[in-house]
DNA sequence: TTGTTTACTGAACACTGTTCATTATTTTTG
DNA sequence: CAAAAATAATGAACAGTGTTCAGTAAACAA
């Protein structure tokens, strides 16, 4: 079975080979831009052989997309450390914030770009931002056992916070911060103050 | 001079031709997907002439923009009216959002799309952008006038609220909502309740 | 009517995603 | 080991894109 397997792994290897050129040139120049052509020749392979492993540009879209959940969940796993669940809710969106700032165009992909999100969004597909989203839902249960929130529906409640933590993200993903460059306001310096209004009043609802 | 200013008209009518065309083909399939041969066709004159009257596909792409922008400030002008600064804070969110909602695609490529916006959101282009913004932090001061929002900066807090709205639309119209489809919640509702928290957090604040 | 300016055309260029007959390589079989 | 079968990779081709520009047709001025 050696022989099988190695076909296997060297199958896995061209799939990340591609992935690995796909992912540099996708995150440089969007979704747009990035050719299957760039992409092979990044690899050295010639075009065709790219629909040999991905079915076509949204499957490879697809992979990073899933990359890009898989490395956010990752960054929140030490949020579990965290004993007070507001301390965790205030804990998780500055690891959202931070992620969409620092990978900025894996949060383009993962949350904007409209590609690959058409139907798959309710199906099995977008496990991974459910997951995130129920990660959410959790900790503001149990902020409402300890009495806060009171009388708010879970559902309205975690759309308001991720409408707000995604607001920010997606003005600075597209530039639009740069309706305060006037004022002398980086982006940086808005995102974390607006936050921190935010969570103060996420304090005294 | 007659003929100099029919000729100038002819002139304007074309482009509002053409523009009246791209606005079709550009709301109904996006940037990228529209085509300027697709706009050609519709008006019946050959992909050449298009450039006669425009520099390249930005600069259509920017008088639609511009277009949005003045429909949006359009529909605040009732604002006006609304004598209590919080009261208006409240109705210019509605606006704001209900615009998102009904003019979906306006919307995106006001705020969400990349295209023209690369060198031009800090000049006097994004003109119609800064006066929306000023508005609201006009609103904001008035409201700090009466007492409200002590000791919040007017630009922190303005970038607060235009993320929260912000938020809530691009994840409508880049079709995140459906994330809550499995517990039977609609856009319509998930935007209306959330607006509802965030304004009541606003009072509190 | 002639000459000149203006308006428009559509073929051409360099790109795009994708397909597929052809070629090259590797594995299996005799 | 040689031949046959299976697998892998190619790159030309197709239909599309934004954009340019030599050439043509119409409108104007003399």
């Amino acid at each position: 079975m050696t022989i099988a397997n190695r076909k296997q792994r060297e199958k896995e290897e061209m799939r990340s080979l591609i992935l690995d050129a796909a992912r540099a040139i996708f995150l440089e120049k969007g979704y747009e831009q990035a050719s299957i052509r760039a992409i092979a020749e990044k690899i050295e392979y010639s075009p065709g052989t790219i629909y040999l492993y991905f079915k076509d540009k949204d499957e490879i879209f697809h992979a990073l997309h899933e990359e890009g959940f898989s490395r956010m969940l990752k960054k929140m796993q030490p949020l579990r450390h965290v004993q007070d669940p507001f301390e965790r809710l205030k804990a998780m969106g500055a690891v959202y914030l931070d992620f969409a700032v620092n990978n900025r165009d894996f949060y383009d992909l993962m949350f904007i770009l409209q590609a690959p999100i058409k139907h798959e969004i309710d199906k099995e597909d977008w496990e991974m931002g459910h997951q995130t989203l129920d990660y959410l839902k959790q900790i503001l249960r149990e902020c409402q056992e300890q009495g806060r929130f009171p009388g708010r529906d879970i559902n309205y409640l975690s759309f308001t916070i991720w409408s707000m933590v995604h607001g920010m993200s997606a003005l600075y993903c597209r530039d639009r911060c740069k309706a305060y460059h006037d004022v002398n306001l980086e982006p940086g310096k808005l995102m974390e103050n607006a936050y921190k209004i935010f969570m103060s009043m996420l304090e005294k609802i």
